[in-house]
DNA sequence: GTTGGCACTCTGTGCCTGCGAGTGCCAAGT
DNA sequence: ACTTGGCACTCGCAGGCACAGAGTGCCAAC
């Protein structure tokens, strides 16, 4: 028995229950794939990947499907992301390249993550906590009230109004609010968040006593955005997707959808990545830790300009699925993603 | 045979129906309703109903289950909104006047409105269109390449990068997208987006002509983001409901999910709402335009301070829905939403 | 216009059977 | 020491059948 033939018995199990998606039986094998051996061989090698844990038969006499830790070896070890056509390439930088906006790159490449794998596709915003500063402006819009707007580097733009407790709207008040608005630029503009926030305690010399409260109140707003790292956003695509898989396989829809739901779990998925840029992570069925998520798998990558990490995308569909294609199909896209958002 | 009482009779099944989900048989009704009737009578009413197209038997002798149209006789005369109790009321108002911020606002609606109904809520953002410019902010990014923040009233920002062809860091280029900033601000500040964008013709005048292209390009950009009246954003939650009900009925899940994530047609189904402000709208099954959307019902409503339509949300979910309390729910949200928005 | 009764028509369920796919194991071959 | 062919065995699944239950439609009587 060579333990080589066994995990090529395993990979073609894998490669054609992914196709068929139902048990495959080892005359079945013999049909799809030249092993070299007859079926009574393939039955003894199942019986020992059986024995390992790899695969698994639903009851006495049906085929065998692959069990959790089955796709895992096939992931680690059977198989090769295997590179997209030059057509698709072109095709996902084409599509993308023509975004305007923040919001729209994001949106345009969970689309197209949807679409190329037809599974549900998450993506996280390029987080705040890793991005510095580019400008930060003050509104005053009546009243008492200001308009705090954050802009990041990476584009995107974080607004609060907050209630200063004096009115601005007079000529004094604009002055108040120029001079704020400068200060405030000069210490933070630039600089990433953590640094950007420790700087802004020294702003209160730089006014006259009077002033201090509306100062302390809008450095504190500030400090809120900067530090507080708040809701980090994620954006997803793909859901109709389930509805397919949920047809042919036993998938029960409600807890995989109520993770979709909850942002948190989401983030998790796609932070919890290595610090590697180029890495793609594989989480499969019974890996993960949050309940609902086990009869799914996720594939996720990191992107971001050079070797910075500003965030994750990922896909999530059925543990049958096909993970050279998905990888791939991850991969070019975080690739094409961190170019993009390379300026 | 009183025409009352077969109306009573419809009423009953539906109420019924709603309940339990299985078809409802002449016997049944008279346990849980008191009629005033034998069986028999009620036979006839139903045979009578059903040959008026109000109700149907999906097998003989099987009980009865309300068509649309059934459904529509009910919405319009047999039920009425009930309110919601004082407990409730206190509880969402509680809830929603915590929010700090718009996206805070529009995300507590969605998810209250779905937790309160144990179904689908959307909610389209305050509209661009129907909302007056509160402040236009121009900042420099470097190189030749300017941000431009655009303050709605609604507290809703939208921001765009534009490339105006000349380097702007200097001191001159400062210079010039200060007065840029102050020109636009005193045509557009306070104004509806129609009217804004039209006075943002007469801007050139003002600018040496060596400006022109940068004050065009500006001038350009704003118009797009003023006219286009672009992506009015839809938010959605409690799409997990959804398995739900799947699962006590058949509910191809696959054409929803999609409806769903197709925000175009999202904000159809709630654009469509009729100009009077505390209207409820209820699109039953086979109304609605959208093929996919034939086995829902949406429960719609639009809010806004005062007369003024910002927006609306409703509610999805099957047609066998409580109508009488989610349009309750819906009513209400919409109120305290409009109210919150207001000041 | 209402009621009780009766025959009829369905669906859903439980049970049995036969079929086929696929396995496990063994004895023989290389 | 593996590999191979063969054979008995085990299940799941589809089809057929009878049976019970719910519900209807219709009719004759009130």
């Amino acid at each position: 028995m060579s333990e080589e033939r066994r995990l090529a018995v395993l990979r073609a199990i894998v490669q054609d229950y992914v196709r068929t998606s139902e048990p495959v039986g080892s005359k079945a094998l013999l049909e799809r794939h030249a092993l070299g051996v007859s079926a009574a061989t393939v039955r003894n090698d199942m019986a020992l990947l059986e024995e390992e844990g790899l695969i698994h038969a639903p009851h006495t006499s049906a085929g065998r499907v692959p069990t959790d830790a089955g796709y895992r070896v096939f992931v680690d070890r059977l198989s090769q992301v295997k590179p997209l056509s030059r057509a698709e390439r072109s095709a996902i930088e084409a599509f993308l390249s023509g975004a305007v906006d923040l919001d729209d790159i994001v949106d345009r490449t969970v689309h197209l993550l949807a679409t190329l794998t037809s599974q549900v596709a998450v993506m996280q915003y390029p987080s705040l906590a890793r991005s510095s500063v580019r400008h930060i402006e003050l509104v005053g819009i009546g009243g008492p009230r200001l308009m705090l707007v954050l802009i990041v580097s990476t584009g995107r733009v974080e607004q609060r109004v907050l209630d200063v407790g004096r009115d601005l709207s007079g000529l004094d008040g604009d002055g108040l609010v120029s001079r704020l608005r400068a200060h405030v630029n000069a210490e933070a503009c630039g600089r990433p968040f953590g640094e950007a926030a420790a700087r802004l305690d020294h702003l209160l010399a730089a006014f006259p006593t009077e002033e201090h409260p509306v100062v302390e109140a809008v450095v504190g707003a500030l400090r809120e955005l900067l530090v507080e790292q708040r809701e980090e956003r994620v954006v997803l695509a793909g859901t109709s997707n389930l509805a397919r898989v949920h047809g042919d396989f036993t998938l029960s829809l409600g807890p995989v959808l109520e993770a979709l739901e909850q942002h948190v779990v989401l983030l998790r998925l796609i932070g919890h990545l290595g610090s590697d840029q180029d890495a793609i992570a594989v989480r499969i069925g019974s890996e993960h830790e949050y309940e609902g998520l086990r009869s799914t798998s996720v594939v996720t990558a990191g992107y971001g300009p050079g070797a910075e990490l500003l965030g994750g995308i990922g896909v999530l569909g059925p543990t049958r699925m096909d993970y050279p294609a998905t990888m791939a199909a991850v991969r070019t896209v975080a690739r094409y993603v961190s170019e993009i958002l390379a300026p």
